[in-house]
DNA sequence: AGATTTTCCTACTAATATGGTAGGAAATAT
DNA sequence: ATATTTCCTACCATATTAGTAGGAAAATCT
């Protein structure tokens, strides 16, 4: 399931894209908007700027703003930052240890199929078709 | 993420279903098999006989089998007895308490939509497909 | 009747994940 | 200098996950 990590950071994403003019937004102004607690945004949206989605200066006037058009973000590359991979199950996910079974495991296919159709889905829709306006 | 609740739960239905000769098989056999604890098997599984999934009777000689054929049965109807419905969002979820930015929400669509994907591929895979044999 | 095997049921526990908070350092603009 | 901002680390409360423990009840077999 997407936990608020991942929901949190996909409506930081809305928000910057909706009310982007160029300049740098600041979390506490995202925060309120949102009302979504700055604290944790603190800890969430680095993460964002780490993997290269959203560029962000620090100091007065500082905050956050994309990197690229609406239109060019997926859902599929935001969520993949904050929800380890959107893997299924466990031995899906980034950084599992090998499974011992998998040689005779009979879901394993059914499994990495689901993890495709979900990246597809998610990376079919942009960041853009989210936006009211 | 689908836990070892819903996995295993399916690997019993696969058990049962490659096995099955008709008669009770003990969750003590199904757990040598699978290599899964019994204690942990005796928790799971009576949620899917009390789904009408599989029936079992109590004493010596006595198990769980399937109640239908294998090709009857779809992964989507086992793995939502166990997985709180597959929503992919807490507001989704069975039982989850109205929220109150929903009519501003700029995403639920596009998880009620996932949703439905991820239910229309489990409903396509049987428990027959499943099976090695 | 008694032993055995099985499900059934409740309570407990350890480890991990989730959803934050607290406090302050560093950077930048005014 | 001061104010505002990101950045960073540590802490914390709660819930969930993945079990374990102990035994009662049911059914079968000898």
């Amino acid at each position: 399931m997407i936990s608020t990590r991942g929901r949190y950071a996909l409506r930081v994403m809305v928000d910057l894209a909706e009310l982007d003019e160029g300049n740098y937004i600041s979390l506490k102004t995202i925060a309120d908007r949102q009302d979504i607690s700055l604290k944790y945004l603190e800890r969430i949206i680095p993460s964002l700027k780490k993997a290269g989605l959203i560029e962000g200066i620090q100091g007065k006037n500082g905050g956050y703003r994309l990197c690229k058009n609406p239109q060019k973000y997926t859902v599929g590359e935001i969520l993949r930052v904050t929800e380890n991979d959107l893997a299924p199950v466990a031995c899906l996910a980034k950084g599992a240890k090998k499974c011992p079974r998998k040689n005779q495991c009979r879901t394993i296919k059914m499994w990495e199929d689901y993890q495709k159709i979900t990246n597809d889905y998610f990376e079919s829709i942009t960041l853009d078709s989210l936006c009211n306006k």
